[in-house]
DNA sequence: TGTATTTGCATAGCAAGCTATGTAATGATA
DNA sequence: TATCATTACATAGCTTGCTATGCAAATACA
């Protein structure tokens, strides 16, 4: 019995995934972001005023990791929270102006490592490149739920 | 300027990378290992005897985190770490008969959860899928080093 | 109305990744 | 030979993921 991890699709990857979140933290990192707060950022620069729950739920995060980091960033300036006004429990999650100006500089810098992701490929296979990797993360969160 | 992380690689192989992770933790849990553990394993099973940074640039991972690791595999009863005889700095990690005969049973988890990432496509698709990761670590990693 | 369940959040504690730093052994060199 | 640089490892401290718990607010229902 033998586990070949240069075949393992699971195995490659995970090492894509730790070598791209590097890029991608080295890129973030000049505009004082890591790449769980840019993450967050995404969703809130749609729409601001969520509760954590609807964060988590969002990004496939658990509460609690959500929690952490939403604490993190608003230790960071990023968010403020102020209680929900039709939920004593909840509380709405609002962007800075400081967080609201990063919009663009840090998108620039997300766009930049995913380039480098995909310059490993020639431009004709990119599509079906994120095709299958739509595919792949629709079959297991569904498999997750179901 | 938009982030649209549907179709950012980069996004979508970190989910790829966590949702796959916890089911092959999950696959991994009854014999009593961890998905990081088992990495190691599959390196140790080839040959054991290396040292602790050999195994680490074997793995693409930090000195620190490996030390780390083979600690709590050592904790685990997994390995067992001897004096280098021919180096007072170094250790020679080696496998207990217990880590020993985990190497099938183990082996059969980790393709189990491969299988369940395979399972999203189309057979004729999964070789080109693989070829493409290979290729994009392969560059990624190239990129690091140059 | 009063209790019981559910829901939203915080916190504790663990794993595994990282960087930075300290120590001891080795190796190179003046 | 004595000193300096390098190497192997350990440790501290951070982030970000997880599970498990506890609490308080909201909701359901007897």
């Amino acid at each position: 019995m033998m586990f070949d991890k240069s075949r393992s699709a699971g195995a490659l990857v995970s090492d894509i995934a730790r070598l791209h979140a590097a890029e991608q933290q080295r890129a973030l990192a000049p505009l004082g972001l890591s790449r769980a707060q840019f993450v967050v950022l995404c969703e809130l620069w749609l729409a601001d005023g969520m509760t954590q729950r609807e964060l988590a739920n969002g990004l496939g995060l658990e509460q609690a990791t959500m929690a952490n980091t939403l604490a993190r960033m608003q230790r960071d300036g990023l968010v403020t929270r102020k209680p929900h006004p039709d939920d004593g429990r909840s509380q709405q999650i609002w962007l800075t102006e400081w967080a609201r100006d990063l919009r663009d500089p840090a998108s620039r810098a997300a766009l930049e490592a995913d380039g480098l992701l995909a310059a490993a490929l020639p431009s004709a296979e990119r599509e079906l490149f994120l095709s299958m990797l739509s595919r792949v993360t629709a079959n297991l969160r569904s498999g997750k739920t179901g």
